[in-house]
DNA sequence: CACGATGGACAAGCAGGTTGACTACATGGT
DNA sequence: ACCATGTAGTCAACCTGCTTGTCCATCGTG
């Protein structure tokens, strides 16, 4: 069944992930946080922004940076544009971890393309990016 | 990025499978339940053993399984060769709901047909085939 | 047949999300 | 210049799905 393979490589890649990001010491992240920073690490980022782009309340958004004020990954700092908003910038743990993250990821990649010709790695990656739609990156589990 | 296109694909999937089963007159289902049914259907299930294969505990797999009773998509019987165990089994409308969710399955996959050239998907359906380990479904988020 | 292991259930609590209401600031139309 | 409407952020209450901890009844093996 191709769904269930689809469900356990992906199940794959979170959890390798989870797992390099706690053996580079980085084990006080989950999942979303990784979304997070990789949202706040592109172009400008405020808390409602980063509600719309995690597809989830602007609070829960703001209880979730809290937490990574908390643990050191992020600021908020003020706009000197806009007096209500708050600019979400990445420590240097912030960015540390964005990069370790990054890391681990491509380790689980490299194992997959370790296990298969490269030609038909290169198959399903082009496959897999032609199939993605742009659209929201959190699934409604 | 690999990592996100495989995220998306699998986002884009449980969010089709669960669309198309509202469209079947399923609303009240997860996609958790969707593994609890497989799990079901196949060998012989108790609410322990469904609890092994999900990755949760006992309990949680407990109101889960309360949950699919009260609406009507299973019951639980008697064991006849263990007192304390109840069996799970399928009601009609569980059977039902599990062939809703096939149904709904392919025609996610279908659209990802559509868009590829036969030989890519099938390149794409065996890399994630051989790449996927028979281990666990649900990833930790 | 006693004793450890196992299926199931009850209770309390936590984490991550929700809805609702409110304040402070921005911005565009008259 | 001003007011109306919209938006960023926060406080509070609550819900849901899961956890840990504990217990009982039953199984199976020495």
């Amino acid at each position: 069944m191709i769904a269930a393979a689809v469900l356990r490589v992906a199940a794959q890649l979170v959890d390798g992930i989870q797992e390099g990001l706690v053996r580079r010491g980085f084990a006080d992240v989950r999942p979303a946080h990784g979304f997070a920073f990789a949202r706040i690490s592109g172009t400008r980022a405020t808390t409602a922004e980063l509600a719309a782009h995690l597809g989830i309340t602007k609070q829960a958004a703001a209880q979730l940076v809290d937490y990574l004020v908390e643990h050191g990954y992020l600021t908020r700092e003020a706009d000197v544009s806009d007096g209500r908003a708050k600019l979400l910038v990445l420590t240097e743990r912030g960015r540390a971890c964005t990069i370790a993250a990054d890391e681990a990821a491509n380790d689980v990649i490299q194992q997959w393309e370790a296990h298969l010709p490269p030609q038909q790695f290169a198959a399903m990656r082009d496959a897999l990016n032609q199939i993605a739609v742009p659209g929201r990156l959190r699934p409604a589990w």
